[in-house]
DNA sequence: AATAACTATTTACACTGTACAACATTTAAA
DNA sequence: TTTAAATGTTGTACAGTGTAAATAGTTATT
């Protein structure tokens, strides 16, 4: 992938570009496209082939335009890329029903949840997260929607704010290695497994006398998930996290 | 950054060149360079320049050999990014003094903020972080230290590791926008609060009445820190997440 | 001395992002 | 109605990337 940022360019025209806050142009031409429509593409090629795919070739082909015409619509990928984020962020902004009879622990629980699986819908993202938050119309929804879940609890917004983005990195963090394996899958066809089966028999002619505990830990957790279950130390990490935020949350209501 | 994976080649062999462990070769010239003198260049450059900026031609340059030489130590970039993630990872593998005498809670701190340390030390470290975990003498090392400081506290093996594994997954997410930073600053000379200042005005155009908890959680948080303090957060998340620990561990002692 | 094994190098190709200039199209002003 | 400005589109071009393939050079074994 390409570690380009968006910081590069002008960060205002990235602000107008996320909130469609672009002047219809008076004249000219019109345009062959939407920005929507090229960012949808660039969604589209991202899914099904990685992040690495979406160059700036591919996505004006997949519209219908020349490789140049990309630039009428977009600074540079670096742009492309926060669009893609935000706008494909619109899956994560709407709480399920019964939202409001919930508690703020299994709002929190659902969203981290919903979150998780919205970052292996499109593996990509993770590959991807940028620098800078991206000041979009999503992420914000996104963002109110996590505030709200813990609104009223006698937490102070600097608390509110803390929790939400602690919530967000640790999904981000948890979340790489299962994202990372679909993406391994869909681009070598070697799972995890296989891998784990290929180099365990070298794994065996090591020396592990500078390593007691791993070597004591490592063989129950070989043979109780193989290389890792991603999901499951998900849960635990999360389920701590929340236990804490309980104790904060008791002491200040 | 390139989103190669090692997983394309053959396992064993980055395997072999993790552990040292590949036959001296008996005949032909001598090699100019070694393995390590390789990975070290390109770790060099990649805290200077940022890991685009590590492309076989420019490590082979900077060791003195042809551009195509590269491939005689390294199968392709994807096993180099491996190797310098494990070989740089050898900053933290030893524990500090008085390890012996801290408690859990301080020892798993000190790691975490070690961790936090080093991945802003090679930020480029964050935006390569790869899927399957790379099984080198220093990853291991490292992975053995973060279990021995929560040995004997009564957590069973699978608990054992799926904290150390939280922990560091947290850390990771956490360090993210700190690292990043580092880098947007590097590579444009602009830093965030130039960014905030370039892009507020605008925000104050927008309608948040959709958005109604971040307008009020939102100026609060912007004049404590502006666009957000992520070593608070992170010192945020880590407390609630160590206070969590401190619960499962009462239950299991 | 001959051979096999190995490193190093040169050349080449298909990609990438995007700068630049020429061209096409639409609309506002003269 | 004509003209000029503004914009979208396109083709060409360049520097950079990873690396396949062929070749040349070096050394230990036979």
């Amino acid at each position: 992938m390409s570690q380009e940022f968006s910081g590069k360019g002008d960060p205002l025209k990235l602000m107008h570009l996320l909130w469609g806050k672009v002047q219809a142009p008076r004249r000219g031409p019109k345009p062959k496209v939407s920005l929507s429509e090229l960012v949808a593409a660039a969604i589209v090629i991202a899914d099904s082939d990685g992040i690495d795919a979406v160059s700036t070739r591919k996505v004006a082909e997949a519209v219908g335009i020349s490789p140049m015409s990309f630039y009428t619509h977009v600074p540079s990928v670096a742009e492309l890329h926060d669009l893609m984020l935000d706008q494909v962020l619109a899956e994560c902004t709407q709480p399920p029903k019964d939202w409001q009879s919930w508690g703020w622990r299994q709002r929190l629980t659902c969203i981290a949840e919903n979150l998780w699986q919205h970052y292996m819908r499109h593996s990509w993202v993770v590959e991807m997260e940028t620098h800078r938050p991206i000041l979009g119309p999503n992420t914000l929804a996104n963002y109110e929607l996590a505030l709200s879940a813990i609104d009223g609890l006698g937490l102070d917004e600097i608390e509110m704010d803390m929790t939400v983005t602690s919530l967000h990195n640790y999904v981000l963090g948890a979340v790489r290695h299962a994202a990372r394996e679909q993406s391994v899958w869909k681009d070598t066809g070697m799972s995890d497994n296989e891998w784990w089966f290929t180099i365990a028999p070298f794994l065996e002619t090591l020396d592990y006398t500078s390593y007691p505990v791993t070597s004591r830990v490592g063989p129950v957790v070989g043979e109780a998930y193989g290389v890792g279950d991603p999901q499951r130390a998900f849960q635990f990490g999360l389920e701590r996290f929340l236990d804490g935020m309980t104790l904060l949350i008791k002491r200040r209501g």
